[in-house]
DNA sequence: CGGCCGATGTATCGCTCCGATACATCTGCA
DNA sequence: TGCAGATGTATCGGAGCGATACATCGGCCG
């Protein structure tokens, strides 16, 4: 591994140049509307993590079109090349708290389209199992405080706890609805893997939302 | 400022060992309870704190009570030096971007039985309109977006959007409740700020939930 | 009585990523 | 024409996490 870039953000430009080249700008735009609600990345680790990419060969500058000219191109349009493509795929396989933790679960997610129904499963399994540990710890440290809190510790406490709760419940929905899509179908051939690293289909499946909208207070 | 220690974690070991001494395990084990749902601290960056923190001397270690000897002890306890609690009575007067981030709001939260009510205020509003601006943003790179997304990545968007829109329906409970307390004693002398560094009391006006309970489920 | 395991406790190292910043070019508009 | 704001590439310093090392203590079981 030459580029110091690890961790999410490879996922997260791999995965993005898979549906199209892009330049660095359009590359962060993309990414922090896709995440927004959840991240933000920064150049600082965008740039070198592309130039980690570039040199070990997952991706490539891409030429302009020819012509395009006006004065000098000073876009770098980057590419996925076919190696890039295997490392994505392996990438996207891997279910282990690398793909469940907070920083990187949203990414993972944001690229379920092209991952196996297995590995999606584990995931999300993997990232309730996370949450309900987490809850788990606060709820039996609480338990065993002797002093009494302030109101507002204790405010923060509930709504820490509720928006895991939710999150939890939200993950059971989902996994749920992968269950029902996944065991539906004929019962084909179990043990083998069906998806090459390039499948460009494979799109579908809706989650389909399971409740009604709720009426929201 | 020697160590290099800065942002969150500062005000997090100074407002915890306000409370009362402690020692890092203990001190660690607290934060983490505190704020369970939303950060971990880790020994990596504690330390380090702790030791900046110390030779600026906000914080002493302090005498066992003599005589609790068995072996040597090997317990370090932390506590507050003067100059500590004036460092951190600037730290929570402060109402600015470094309180109202994802990483540091809870911990200013956490805290806000310290805090000055017209801060408490500004930093709740300015964590509102952060939030608001990431919504905005979203919304409208979506309604920008020509291409359809798929199922997977339009959940994430969902369940992204509705968590903040959440959270903002939170704070504007919080905010109302801080400005019913704050307006509804007699208008006493507005100007002068009443807490010193070390109001020992001061832990009433509580936020008062305002919606009844709910009945969650 | 002895040994071991898990909780308590202090400490460091490498690494990822963010925030601020610098700087250049392109585009619309007054 | 000129300038303000979007587009675009790039770097630097630093915060804080995760893993790890290592030492001590208390309790339990054989």
């Amino acid at each position: 591994m030459t580029g110091p870039r690890g961790g999410v953000l490879e996922l997260a430009v791999l995965g993005s140049l898979h549906e199209t080249p892009l330049h660095g700008y359009e590359l962060r735009k993309r990414l922090n509307t896709l995440l927004g609600m959840f991240r933000a990345f920064s150049y600082g680790s965008l740039y070198p993590c592309l130039r980690g990419l570039l040199n070990d060969g997952f991706i490539v500058e891409e030429e302009p079109p020819e012509e395009t000219v006006i004065g000098r191109r000073s876009k770098i349009v980057y590419k996925l090349t076919a190696e890039g493509k295997e490392r994505l795929h392996e990438l996207l396989t891997q279910a282990g708290p690398s793909a469940w933790e907070d920083e990187s679960f949203g990414i993972h997610f944001a690229f379920f389209r092209h991952t196996e129904a297995e590995v999606r499963l584990r995931i999300l399994e993997g990232r309730r199992s996370r949450l309900e540990e987490r809850l788990e710890g606060v709820r039996t440290a609480l338990a065993r405080t002797r002093e009494r809190l302030d109101s507002y510790t204790l405010e923060l406490q509930r709504h820490g706890l509720e928006s895991v709760e939710r999150e939890v419940r939200w993950l059971n929905e989902l996994i749920d609805s992968e269950r029902r899509s996944t065991t539906a179908p004929p019962a084909t051939d179990e043990g083998s893997i069906p998806a090459g690293p390039d499948q460009p289909q494979a799109a579908q499946e809706t989650p389909q939302r399971a409740e009604k909208p709720q009426t929201d207070k």
